[in-house]
DNA sequence: CCTTTCTTGTGAAGCTTTTCACAAGGCGCC
DNA sequence: GGCGCCTTGTGAAAAGCTTCACAAGAAAGG
């Protein structure tokens, strides 16, 4: 059952992420066949998990043997929309802009910034690596301009929804936000939050809410 | 039905945790009380999701007029092991991990960075806000010495395993991996990853695997 | 004090995701 | 060519999570 618009659930898509990062270090390991076991295990999932969510999109592997992974690789590129380059723009170029302007495996996968804005007036005009910061101000257009595709939203919670709406005025249909808000998006438009806070509560919580104080 | 031995999901403690951030917004707006319609709509979720996810660990609504929100502020804040300080340390400086280390986030919650390692010999024993860079090969007995709880972990994926294998022995047991890999560690020590390539991708299927090349 | 209005807490139902288990298929060796 | 071994693909069962719907409780106003 290849169902390309069966309902596929979010935490297999990230699972199928994960596949494509393990696929590509058995490539350069020059492994030319991977079981599902073996693949699980990298991925750290089970293998039942892997065979099951591979199945959501078709059958790629062959009984006895395994998968081949260059091939597989190519399929999960293919569901993933990552065999061609995407165009990104970051807005709000504080630290953490900064470092995911720089994140090497974001280009290396296909996500390539084409635009940086700003809305602080030290910052506009100066050069990062091949780009530019423009202003704020002119989001809107320029996003629409530049064609991109995906905005990474690094600005305080308070100019994050602002900056959405401006976006998604421009037509962008996929953001990434790292603001610790909750945006509100119209229907089409696609907001994947990264709460890293959140992250470390989890984290926190599982350490045991035993609680001795210090 | 005051749960704490219960078993809680992951995504359970998660919203959680968006609650609370939710709580800290409307108590500097001078909000007494709050529903959990409210609570909701601020954190992304539904009503009846906000009254189960408290119901695991107790009853702290008022029936026709909410939740206290100081009261249940602290409550979470008790629950997520929040309302103490948490040691934590950084290990791999890059851009990334420069970028965590000023996150003003962390430690407003609780998280406090003591120390920071690399194994770059330029980058240490130079300094960073408050810290100074020590070498990765000390890093088991300083973590121990330190006191550390928490590792959060930003090394290319390659020295990851081998970091977090001398973190767990120098007794952390908890873990913030940006590294592309899944990290093995025993039972009692918990991992929780952070994977930004992953969230982009999510958003690349979502945007469509109607896959228009450019 | 009684009624109205509001909102929680929660069993039960509904839905989704994961795990299980095994038949079917393919490869290689004898 | 046949046999044994290995691994996939997949219904079905199990587990887990979310939504529903409503009784019960609390406040406020008359």
């Amino acid at each position: 059952m290849p169902a390309s618009l069966h309902k596929v659930s979010d935490s297999a898509i990230r699972r199928l992420s994960i596949y494509l990062r393990v696929l590509g270090g058995l490539e350069r390991e020059g492994k030319e066949t991977v079981s599902s076991q073996v693949l699980a295990d990298r991925a750290g999932t089970t293998a039942a998990q892997v065979r099951k969510d591979l199945s959501l999109f078709g059958s790629f592997g062959k009984r006895g043997l395994g998968y081949l992974v260059t091939t597989l690789r190519d399929e999960l590129r293919g569901i993933l929309g990552v065999s061609r380059t995407w165009r990104v723009a970051l807005v709000g170029i504080g630290r953490m802009g900064a470092a995911l302007l720089e994140y090497p495996h974001f280009r290396a996968r296909g996500f390539e910034f084409v635009a940086v804005y700003d809305s602080d007036p030290e910052k506009v005009g100066s050069r990062r690596g091949m780009l530019t910061v423009e202003d704020a101000r002119v989001l809107e257009e320029s996003l629409r301009e530049t064609g991109v595709e995906i905005v990474v939203l690094t600005v305080p919670a308070g100019a994050a929804q602002e900056v959405a709406d401006a976006a998604v005025r421009a037509g962008v249909r996929g953001i990434m936000n790292f603001a610790p808000v909750a945006l509100k998006v119209p229907p089409g438009v696609r907001v994947n939050a990264v709460r890293l806070t959140v992250e470390l509560e989890v984290l926190s919580f599982s350490l045991g809410s035993v609680a001795d104080r210090d």
